[in-house]
RNA sequence: GCCCCGUUCGUCUAGUGGCCUAGGACAUAGCCCUCUCAAGGCUAAAACACGGGUUCGAUUCCCGUACGGGGUACCA
């Protein structure tokens, strides 16, 4: 039995969850339920001032609410600080890396001069180390940079294959700040070493960062992971998915009413298809048909409009119990039930929330289809009405058809259908002749559920009074 | 500038040298179903960035160009 694979998330908590740090994780996630591997969840806390405990909450919230449990975690970076000093202080021993004494204006003047061409000049390297420990020692400040060594440092990505960068590309890059302080590249290879993780799949604006890493990982005497650098989500523009593309955030989509197992789905799907036609795929199934060599090179754009869609299947398929629990507060909160309400009427909500399911692609929709069925009042559609209401004999339809609903036993679906097909037929007229005015008078529109199931579940005496409402309506309209 | 990465319908994608008259999905249009809407079914329109090679044969392999993206911090 092999060593189980080991993978980790590791967001900076600096906003929320972006969708496209979702779909890493989502990634990530899949891979080790594939596999029956740990996925890890890290905090890159190492940036004081940026991170916030709301920021670790939302995207802990985020990755929650999706369903993407992590096995170890959350370990927060900031927490390694010992140790990723302690690796720093080994590769300067070894003079793997050394003491730069460089002040931060040198450097920016350096960088002012020499603009697009700057490139740290090497000038600390060869500081011999008698002389670099006595400044030190004396209290000079400092940072310690990693000495890049010649060749080439490649590796077989997951993703993109064989990647490689000559050496003579990289600078000596610094692995601790004058306070003493890890950078981002040292403290995640010697956290990435510390739990052990075997492959590490994350955005591919990480690729420059690889052979930083890979080189680290070697100065250390680590095994090196395999690595896989997912492409990006851009927005409709082709631009990198920002802010002002409208919803990044995972909340925001929420609160827009998609369904988790969506989002899941849709985000699986972005950059990665399983290599047949499937495309609503539950958890499982994804799972079952992941694998990381069928992840694309080329960035995906992040298509709203086929999201709502797909959360449209997700909502026909979710039973109206699951999504009552859902809805229900929604409705309260429209005012369109009481708390009391959701309990005593909830076999009529089940079967509401069922007709309405198939034609929603949000959540939120759905309290806008149901007010309709919720309020006294029925608001017209003035085109429904001039369409739909346009014959002369309308009023004397509706009559007849008032007829029929008012002694009609038993008040069921079937009965209601049975009695206006009847009734229709008694006036001479189709279906549709009958049915068309009469989904006007119940529900203000020319759009509705099925007739019958609006009826009943109007309920005899609801129904009837929207039907002398209308019959007022017309009257009133023919006097004039 | 330099270093990387990428490029199939508007969008997500299938495709690993002949199966491609380039397949599927979203969106669009039409038809069917039908009491309307939604869902569903059928159909249509819609793509291999460009130029050179290699090959009997390139969407597929190689090289350029163009375009797009990322990186180039004592940020992550």
């Amino acid at each position: 039995m092999p060593d189980p694979i080991r993978v980790r998330f590791a967001p900076s908590p600096t906003g929320y969850l972006h969708v496209g740090g979702a779909r890493t994780a989502l990634f990530n996630w899949l891979i080790a339920r594939k596999l029956g591997g740990v996925f890890v969840l890290r905090i890159e806390d190492t940036d004081r001032e940026r991170s916030t405990d709301e920021s670790t909450r939302t995207i802990l919230d985020g990755m929650t609410w999706l369903g993407l449990h992590w096995d170890e975690g959350p370990v927060h970076q900031a927490d390694g600080l010992p140790r990723h000093q302690a690796d720093a202080r080994r590769l300067l021993e070894s003079g793997r890396a050394y003491r730069c004494f460089c002040t931060p204006e040198e450097l920016a003047a350096k960088r002012e001069e020499m603009k697009h061409e700057y490139r740290y000049d090497g000038k600390c390297r060869a500081i011999p180390p008698a002389e670099s420990d006595a400044r030190a020692a004396a209290g000079e400040p400092h940072t310690v940079r990693f000495r890049v060594p010649d060749g080439v440092t490649q590796w077989d990505d997951i993703v993109h294959g064989e990647t490689r960068f000559e050496n003579a590309s990289i600078d000596d890059f610094i692995i601790l700040r004058t306070d003493g302080t890890p950078i981002y590249n040292m403290a995640v290879t010697s956290d990435d070493i510390d739990m052990r993780i075997t492959h590490v799949i994350r955005g591919d604006d990480h690729i420059p960062n690889t052979p930083k890493q890979i080189l680290l990982y070697q100065a250390l005497g680590a095994p090196v992971p395999a690595f896989g650098h997912l492409p990006m989500i851009l927005g409709g523009d082709g631009k990198k998915l920002s802010k002002r593309h409208g919803a990044t955030a995972v909340g925001d989509y929420a609160q827009m009413g998609v369904l988790p197992e969506a989002l899941f789905n849709f985000l699986a799907l972005l950059g990665w298809n399983p290599g047949d036609e499937r495309e609503v795929m539950e958890v499982d199934e994804l799972v079952q048909a992941f694998s990381l060599e069928r992840i694309n090179k080329k960035s995906a754009v992040f298509d709203t409009e086929k999201l709502y869609w797909m959360n449209g299947r997700y909502l026909e398929k979710k039973p109206a119990e699951e999504l009552f629990e859902i809805v229900a507060p929604l409705l309260v909160k429209k005012g369109l039930v009481t708390e009391a309400e959701v309990e005593t009427r909830r076999d009529w909500l089940l079967h509401l929330l069922e007709l309405l399911k198939t034609r929603a692609r949000s959540v939120n929709e759905i309290p806008k289809l149901a007010q309709t069925y919720l309020v006294d009042e029925v608001e017209y559609d003035a085109d429904s009405v001039a369409k739909q209401w346009k014959d002369p004999l309308t009023a004397e339809r509706l009559g007849a058809v008032r007829a029929a609903l008012q002694g009609l036993e038993p008040w069921t679906v079937e009965g209601i259908e049975g009695a206006l097909r009847a009734a229709a037929e008694g006036l001479g007229v189709g279906f549709g002749k009958v049915a068309q005015p009469l989904r006007v008078a119940l529900t203000g529109s020319a759009a509705s559920p099925g007739i019958d199931h609006v009826v009943f579940l109007l309920g005899r005496e609801g129904a009837l009074r929207r039907i002398d409402r209308a019959r007022e309506r017309l009257a009133a309209a023919t006097a004039v």
